[in-house]
DNA sequence: CGTTTCGTTGATAGTACTCAAGTGGTGTGG
DNA sequence: CCACACCACTTGAGTACTATCAACGAAACG
């Protein structure tokens, strides 16, 4: 199954920071992650840029999947790596392999869940409360377990997660500080993050469980 | 291909308020709206219930587009009509007609847009620039051009809709007042919503562009 | 060693939330 | 026909949270 994909795929490797090409002309692209992380980033006339969707490996990105907004980029958040098809082959190839159309049908199943759990998570919590949402998030993709609990290097910026969690960069700092203080968090070199207290971190949002499940790398 | 999907089609009429199941038991349903609005509820411990989702005409409800959020409910906005099928079965028919397949993805690419447009309102507008944004989202999908300007039955009450943008419904009825006083919204009788200065209303929240190309009416 | 960038922190202002009281419409029963 | 309760919505006053602006500190880079 892997090996009819490969066959039509570029394999294409992004840098930090560096942006991808929703549609190059006409012709729309199909991306499929196979490592690192990327996200849409968008900014409404007169508001502050926003990150909409965090993208991770085996999550599928196309144009037709976005609304219009204004300057949409598709963006890799630290190195990646993504394969590249024409929309068109990558259809014709959904239409001719059952097992595929299937596959993609279940990851873009989890890709929209994922898409409202954001939704809610931004209307419904506080600030200290998404910030703990998305530590659990990022725990459970990119994290292992360490002496000191469990340990990731953080692949974004202040600003980064300021604009994912629709918050300003002021008050994401004052968050830090809190749940540092509450020693939910600790951060060892630049970009390295601790979270010595998993359990404490997921009751410090309402919607733990709702992340575990969807966050949770499956078999 | 209409015919195709109404053979295996349960029809199901819902009036207003009437929740519809998203698993009965192990079998998951599939919902594809044929009138009315529908919307997934949903209420995270100690929050507010939160509107996620609203459904249109053709728009395809299932369980495995949804995270795993304590309470979430479907429910009928108003009296409505759906075609319900066994999981299986829709699945099925998806793998055996390369058409509906295609539509189905179409359709869904849309609602992921429409996803993630939203959380785009709910994250970086303020409450007058959101409220004005689902004015024209109701606008362009329930209205119709009248003497004084388009107009509609609000099929939302003020709760849903604060539910919906993630706003108070004290802060709602106050940017109501607001919008009034601008004349971009009039209330007739109860439920019944002009709308006279529509480019007005438009250029009133940030994202006008986008809610237009998500929510008119295709051929 | 200056310059730049990023993160932190304090003071202040703005926005939305909470609670409570008031208004207007609707339906019911005397 | 009116009194009453009920419901949804409106409005005011006070509070909580977040944004804004500015100053400061630390690390990275030339």
């Amino acid at each position: 199954m892997e090996t009819a994909l490969r066959e039509h795929a570029t394999p294409v490797r992004a840098r930090r920071r560096q942006r991808l090409a929703l549609e190059a002309g006409p012709v729309e692209c199909v991306y499929v992650v196979r490592s690192g992380l990327l996200g849409i980033e968008a900014s409404p006339p007169g508001k502050h840029r926003q990150l909409l969707t965090l993208f991770y490996p085996g999550d599928i990105i196309r144009r037709s999947l976005m609304p219009d907004l204004p300057s949409l980029t598709l963006t890799a958040l630290n190195v990646a790596e993504v394969w590249r098809f024409p929309a068109r082959s990558f259809d014709v190839l959904l239409a001719t392999s059952p097992e595929h159309a299937a596959q993609a049908r279940a990851r873009l199943a989890e890709q929209h869940a994922r898409a409202l759990l954001h939704t809610s998570i931004v209307g419904a919590l506080n600030g200290d409360e998404r910030f703990a949402s998305l530590l659990v998030e990022l725990g459970l993709r990119l994290g292992k377990d360490g002496p000191q609990g469990r340990a990731f290097e953080l692949p974004l910026s202040r600003t980064d997660i300021a604009d994912y969690l629709a918050l300003n960069p002021d008050t994401l700092s004052r968050i830090a500080t809190r749940l540092k203080a509450r020693g939910l968090l600790q951060n060892a070199r630049t970009g390295h993050t601790i979270l010595p207290a998993w359990d404490a971190l997921c009751s410090a949002t309402p919607l733990g469980s709702a992340l575990q499940s969807l966050h949770t790398p499956r078999a």
